[in-house]
DNA sequence: GGTGTCATGTAAACAGTTACATGATTTT
DNA sequence: AAAATCATGTAACTGTTTACATGACACC
C-alpha cells in the first residue's frame, strides 16, 4: 500500500501516534488519503510486522494509552529506496468533465449554470489551499532545502488549481463567443 | 457506482456492447477509470436492474453472440438530473509530491536525477495526449457546441500536464539557483 | 448536559485491480 | 505456430470508506 510510504515519511521526521498521523494526513492536501482509522492502524501493524517501525506503549493518567511508533533503520533504508525509485505519473480524476461530455444535452442557460457553479467551487478551493499553506502545523522545517521543498509542494497544489480556474474560464468563454452559431 | 454515469453518458450517444463500453473507456483519458471486465459487466447489470438500460442479444455466425445495450427514458432523465448535479471538485492524486516531500535525505545530486526523471515522464505524457487528441476514434460530434465541448476536454488534460510541467521546471531553477546555499 | 478532543481498534460494505476461463476468428 | 482481437463472464484479492465501540477529560 503506497499509504505505507506516507506514513514510514511522516515517522521519519519525528516518533509519533497512530492518532497523530491520521490527523497529519486528514489535515495534508498532498498526502490524499482520507487517513480513517482503519488504514492507518492496518498500516502500522504491515509496518511492525516487516520491521520497518517499533512501537513503545505510553500509560498515561486521565487519558488512554498512547502507542508511539518509531522508524527503524530499516524503514529509514526502505524509504530512501521508495524515495530514489521511479516517480510515478498524476492522477487526474475529474467526474467535472465526464459531465460536461454530455453537457450538450442542456440548454445555454443550463449549461452557463454549471460551468459558473464549477468556477465558483474551484474560486473557493484555490482560497482554501491559500490559507492552508500560510495556516498548516505540520511543515518540515529542518533544512532550507526541506522548507524550499515543502513550498513548492504548496505551489503545485495551488497551481493545479488555478490552471484549472484558467482553464474553465476558457471554456465559458469559448462557448458564450459561440453561442447560437453555426 | 459513478462509472455509471459514463457508460450511461456513452449510451446515451450510441448503443453498444459492453466490450465496446470497455474500450471507450480504456482508450479515454478523462472516463480515468480502468475499465476491467469486473467493472463493465457489473455495472451493466446494475443499470439493467434499475431499468436505465434494456439489453438485446444478436446472434452472429462464425464469432461469439454480442449483447447490445440500449439506454432506456428512464435512463435519460437520471442522467439528465447527474449532468444538472453539483459538480464534484477534481481529485489530483500525485505520490511524486509524497516522494518530494521527503527527499531532503537525498544528495543534490539524487535530488537533481529525480526530478529530470519527473520532468521527462511528463514531457512523454504532454506528447502522447497531444497524439492521442488527434487520433481517438470516440469523439462525439453531433453539433458545433458538442465538437467543442469535447475539444475542451483534451485541453483541460494537456494544460493540467503543462501546468505540472512549468511546475517542476520551476522546482529545478528553485533548488539549483540555492544549491550549497544557507 | 451535549459536543469535541484524545486514543485505540473492529466490522461491514463498497470500489477497484489482476487474473482466470472459454472459444472462434484474424493477423503476424 | 503464436499472438491479438472479439465477446462474455467469474474469482480472488486489495484498497478505501463509513460506521460502530469504548472511555476519560475538557469546553461551552
Amino acid at each position: 500500500m503506497s499509504i505505507n510510504y506516507a506514513i514510514l515519511g511522516i515517522l521519519s521526521y519525528k516518533s509519533y501516534t497512530g492518532y497523530d498521523i491520521k490527523k497529519i494526513i486528514q489535515d495534508s492536501t498532498f498526502m490524499y488519503w482520507s487517513g480513517n482509522n482503519n488504514q492507518i492502524y492496518k498500516s502500522l501493524i504491515e509496518l511492525l510486522d516487516e520491521d520497518l517501525v517499533t512501537s513503545e506503549i505510553q500509560h498515561q493518567e486521565s487519558s488512554p494509552s498512547k502507542k508511539i511508533y518509531t522508524i527503524t533503520d530499516k524503514g529509514l533504508i526502505k524509504l530512501k529506496n521508495w524515495i530514489l525509485s521511479e516517480p510515478s505519473l498524476p492522477e487526474f480524476k475529474n467526474m467535472f468533465l465526464v459531465q460536461m461530455a454530455w453537457s450538450d444535452s442542456l440548454s445555454s442557460e443550463e449549461l452557463n449554470e454549471l460551468l459558473a457553479k464549477y468556477e465558483n467551487d474551484i474560486k473557493t478551493q484555490i482560497i482554501m489551499q491559500k490559507e492552508k499553506r500560510v495556516r498548516d502545523a505540520f511543515k518540515p522545517n529542518r533544512t532550507t532545502r526541506e522548507f524550499r521543498l515543502w513550498d513548492l509542494i504548496y505551489d503545485n497544489i495551488i497551481s493545479s488549481y488555478e490552471n484549472e480556474l484558467i482553464w474553465i474560464q476558457k471554456v465559458k468563454r469559448m462557448l458564450i463567443s459561440t453561442e447560437g452559431g453555426e
